[in-house]
RNA sequence: GUGGGCGUAGCUCAGUUGGUUAGAGCGCCAGGUUGUGGCCCUGGAGGUCGGGGGUUCAAGUCCCCUCGCUCACCCCA
């Protein structure tokens, strides 16, 4: 028998998940739509995929040792018999589609995306999480891991973020990576007694993991350990050189952080990670990713090398709450229509406004005209269109100002739209005079 | 998967050593103004006190179980 998880009368929406209302959901489109500007206007061109695909594209993309595949990752076999997975991460699904569709190389492509993972639920951390990302696939170029950085880093500015730090790394490519877990392993077998209870036995499988332990007794061992970036080969050394000095010529500050183990298996070369330092909580990295030349080939497509990132916007947004960003309000109403003479005037005064590119709503329900002001008020409206049985039976309506102390003029209903439009332009304008002042 | 904290109106919370019909503020609705929002005043609606079981004359309050939320580990965005 499953868990009873929603014995309660009314229902409620799976743990892990939540329904964000107006007007928090403003920010959340509008951190897109700010997304959106900055990587179209770099070349990348919006992708959109399905929220579940064949298990074995993660399966074999993100590997089976990663607990986002083995542990959390929702799966299921469909009336077809078929294995589906929820995404639980966005690369995979984007380069299954490359290798599906073999767009013109050098492929530049973003995404927003929710992505499902069986996680327990904490502090910036949820079952339904979504991702704003970028993939650049065909260019083997350090200048485009250069260029990936920027395109996060220059979000993060424009967003009004300052209280973030980047880590780089680098994990090496098919020359060197063997060689260097090799060493790895040997060095931790050698100390295997050191290190903390869970890794003493699991490294093995995935020696680079103890980096990322945080216990005291791991972190011992790996602080003398070997480092990857220490053992690059000729080539994977140059072109991480070639990685930061792009960075420094940007003026990007970062961190070589030889201990940067990124999670999932497909990452060669350059890896990075972007941490808020305003999120109290213990989730704190906003946005992860690198070079994964392998996952192309690995997905059954000819050898492609491929560089982006994933960036948690719930999380995004933790962090912008957490430097007091967003100051702005969602944009109000132009106009809100009170009509106590019927109605007749409000269904067409409203559509009138509207099919000239004005925002507007109005009150139903025959409600009294205070109840309806008081709707008015709330909207945000900058003025309320009021129709009395006066109005109605000449054919105007009362203009009346809400956001400042003007008086009320009556209207023609020809004249509606520019008047609407034109408090509308003198209300931006004080405003403007408010902060030049 | 493992721990800690917490569940009382839509929201934020009171509720005294168990003791009459469970309260406040905000929000919502209506009236004060038979044509006017914001401020103020008055009134109203809204609660199986998360759920189940137990102790007791009596449980929001004590005990057990359970569900949920939350924070942390783990992992990750």
């Amino acid at each position: 028998m499953a868990k009873g998880g929603d014995d309660r009368a009314t229902p409620r929406a799976p743990t892990g998940t939540r329904d964000v209302l107006w007007p928090e959901s403003w920010r959340f489109e509008d951190a897109v739509a700010r997304f959106r500007a900055l990587v179209e206007g770099a070349g990348y061109g919006l992708i959109q995929s399905p929220v579940f695909e064949y298990a074995s594209v993660f399966r074999r993309g993100i590997g089976e040792e990663n607990d986002v595949v083995g542990k959390e990752m929702y799966e299921f076999e469909d009336r077809d018999g078929q294995m589906l997975a929820l995404r639980p991460e966005g690369t995979a699904s984007v380069v299954r589609a490359y290798v599906q569709h073999r767009p013109v190389l050098p492929w530049k492509a973003w995404y927003m995306a929710p992505l499902l993972r069986h996680e327990r639920p904490q502090a910036a951390r949820y079952r339904q999480h979504h991702q704003l990302g970028i993939e650049a696939l065909g260019v083997a170029d350090a200048d485009l891991d250069v260029e990936v950085i920027w395109v996060a880093h220059t979000f993060f500015g424009r967003l009004g973020l300052t209280d973030f730090s980047l880590r780089i790394g680098s994990m090496g490519d098919a020359t060197c990576r063997p060689a260097y877990l090799e060493l790895l392993t040997a060095y931790l077998d050698a100390h295997r007694g050191e290190l903390c209870d869970e890794h003493r036995e699991r490294f093995r499988t995935n020696p680079m993991r103890v980096f990322d332990c945080k216990r005291p007794e791991c972190r011992a061992v790996t602080a003398a350990a070997p480092k990857l970036v220490d053992h690059l080969c000729d080539a994977c050394a140059a072109h991480f050189a070639r990685v930061r000095e792009g960075l420094a010529s940007l003026g990007i500050v970062f961190d070589v952080d030889p201990r940067l183990v990124r999670g999932f298996d497909y990452y060669t070369r350059t890896t990075f990670e972007f941490a808020s330092g305003a999120i109290e909580a213990a989730q704190n990295a906003l946005c992860g990713g690198g070079r994964y030349d392998g996952l192309v080939e690995m997905l059954g497509g000819e050898p492609t090398p491929g560089v982006g990132f994933g960036m948690g916007i719930e999380r995004l947004l933790v962090a912008c709450d957490a430097e007091g960003t967003f100051p702005a309000d969602p944009p109000a109403l132009d106009a809100f229509v009170v009509d106590v003479a019927g109605g007749d005037a409000a269904r067409a005064i409203t559509v009138r406004l509207r099919d000239a590119g004005l925002r507007a709503d109005r009150a139903f329900d025959g409600r009294s005209m205070k109840a309806q002001m008081k709707l008015a008020d709330r909207s945000g409206a900058t003025v309320a269109l009021i129709v009395g049985p006066a109005e109605a039976a000449s054919g105007t309506v009362l203009l009346r100002p809400l956001r400042s102390e003007g008086d009320q003029l009556p209207v023609t209903l020809d004249a509606v739209v520019d008047a609407v439009h034109d408090a509308v332009v003198d209300a931006v304008h004080e405003v403007v005079g408010e902060v030049g002042g």
